[in-house]
RNA sequence: GGAGAGAUGGCCGAGUGGCUUAAGGCGCACGCUUGGAAAGCGUGUAUACCGCAAGGUAUCCAGGGUUCGAAUCCCUGUCUCUCCGCCA
């Protein structure tokens, strides 16, 4: 969510920007304005009224005390006040009437511009290219083995990862050969869209997020968090996940179906572990030595997948579920452009270590996400199809996020005896990475001229038991005999 | 699933219809004091919105209701705790 002071102060740099996604400014925004001033009135005039009816009512208070003091010296005494007190006590009623007007009138208003600011997506930054699409995105760097740079110095976009000598397979026949992987029965217990792993098909998996783990923990300083599989509405707003994109999640209906409203007490399965991660922190102020605060965690995601029938329907590209190890940091906001990076190479370092080719991509203006202020997509090489696939997307929400999940720090430092105003952190996150598709990567860009996958050096002690003799310990996946369908 | 008790500021905690402008304490910040510190004393310590400002309004778990007036009374929901049952 942007600020609220801020469009009504910048609207032709907000129309611009929209307009840089592809958007139209006009039916984004609406009568922005008019609804806007019409609001203000509208909060002014109802707060006249709860003034005045606050003031009688308390006279009526003041009124009520003089008469029962009077009460000694008769009963005409007493009467005195009440012709006092019985005009106000209808005031007060006509004023009530008024009041609930207003503000129904108001709270109209209100959600009216909530509506338009709530629907708004973030602002892209301004090293972000204008673009319409992901043929806009910009080659940021192609690294195999090492960066592949031209003769200037920039990425060598030409650069095409060597082809082994044999054809190579897509991952779902290498898998299947295996025996590691088995869509048809998965399709069976669950439906499309999912696999069953067997045997050291499934060790790799979890092989791979340990090491991605473990990396991220030893090395790059995150903490690691197991957050629960299910969150509530409010903490799918917070994200920005609802209320427009509901319809990528797989909603639990246990208490009804979804009204339009934030709950606090309905489930939906994560679709990344942004949603809780992120959410930790929700209505929450923090101090700013906190910052930067950086997590990560292993979870499954769960998508819909709604609109992508026909699409990916091979592999596991695109699943209804798959587990992925996600990072997300909370920064001082003239941080986050650093850490934003920082993030992006500590995704990177995974794919390097594992030896897979991959390029980064800066997101253009019309390819970036509701809530991102800039993307960068990991983009692996996978010779079994000839081309390049997302496996991770590092992103700058800046306060968009804070603002909807209301995560705010105080800074410290502020001048003596001055009082420190609260401020919204950034918040940013990064695939690192999506196990599935880096399981599928592995297979592809290690599979043999005699059908069995090679073992990337680094996931060597994971697929391995660490007290045998390193001599001993299975260097490439073979068909496995008594799993799956082989 | 059954029975009961709760939910108040950064934290603890008082508060049964208007002297609450939320007592008191802790913590925190600043000042005084001191050779320096501790103690002590003093002052200040939520958020959002409207307003140029003065100021105003809202918020005591959430949503309804009663009342001239609700932190306080009534209804519904949520969460937490205790006991019982069931359970990985």
């Amino acid at each position: 969510m942007l600020d609220l002071g801020y469009v009504r102060a910048n609207l032709p740099v907000v129309e611009e920007k929209l307009r840089a996604r592809g958007m139209d400014p006009a039916v984004v925004l609406g009568d922005f304005a008019a609804i806007d001033q019409n609001r203000r009135g509208g909060i002014t005039h109802l707060e006249q009224l709860q003034a005045e009816r606050n003031k009688k009512s308390t006279q009526v208070e003041a009124l009520r005390i003089q008469a029962k003091a009077a009460e000694p010296l008769g009963l005409d005494a007493v009467a005195k006040f009440y012709e006092q007190i019985t005009p106000l006590e209808s005031d007060v009623r006509l004023l009530k009437e008024l009041i609930e007007n207003e503000e129904k009138h108001t709270a109209s208003l209100i959600q009216q511009l909530n509506g338009i600011l709530q629907s708004v997506p973030n602002l892209p930054q301004d090293s972000v290219p204008v673009g319409k699409s992901e043929q806009d995105n910009r080659v940021e760097k192609i690294w195999d083995g090492g960066e592949k740079l031209t003769s200037d110095g920039k990425p060598d976009t030409a650069y095409i990862p060597a082809a082994p000598s044999f054809h190579a397979l897509p991952h779902w026949e290498i898998g299947e050969r295996l025996g590691i992987l088995d869509f048809e029965r998965a399709a069976k217990i669950s439906g499309s869209r999912f696999v069953v792993h067997y045997g050291q098909g499934a060790r790799l998996e979890r092989a791979l997020a340990n090491f991605m783990l473990d990396l991220h923990t030893r090395e790059h300083g995150y903490t690691e968090v197991l957050p629960p599989y299910m969150v509530n509405s409010k903490s799918l707003f917070g994200t920005g996940n609802l209320p427009k994109f509901g319809e990528d999640l797989f909603h639990c209906d246990d208490k009804g179906p979804y009204t339009g409203q934030p709950q606090d007490n309905d489930h939906w399965l994560i679709p990344t572990a942004e949603v809780p991660v992120t959410n930790l922190f929700r209505d929450e102020t923090l101090d700013e030595s906190q910052l930067t605060t950086s997590f990560c965690a292993y979870t499954p995601c769960f998508r819909s997948e709604a609109g992508s029938y026909g699409k990916d329907v091979r592999g596991m590209i695109r699943q209804h579920q798959f587990q992925k190890v996600e990072l997300v940091k909370f920064c001082k906001p003239e941080d986050s452009n650093a850490e934003h990076e920082r993030l992006t190479r500590d995704a990177e370092a995974v794919l390097e270590r594992l030896g897979l080719p991959y390029r980064r991509m800066l997101l253009c203006t019309g390819d970036m996400g509701f809530a991102s202020a800039k993307t960068y997509d990991l983009e692996v090489w996978l010779p079994g199809q000839n081309l390049y696939r997302e496996i991770s997307s590092c992103s700058n929400f800046e306060a968009f996020q804070a603002r909807r999940a209301n995560i705010r720090f105080r800074p410290s430092g502020a001048a003596q005896g001055k009082a420190k105003k609260s401020e919204f952190v950034h918040t940013l996150n990064g695939s690192g990475l999506a196990v599935g598709r880096t399981y599928l990567a592995v297979l592809e860009n290690y599979q043999q001229a005699d059908g069995t996958v090679r073992i990337p050096e680094a996931l060597l002690p994971y697929m391995n038991d660490p007290s045998k003799p390193r001599a001993e310990w299975e260097t490439k996946i073979a068909p496995q005999r008594h799993t799956g369908r082989s």
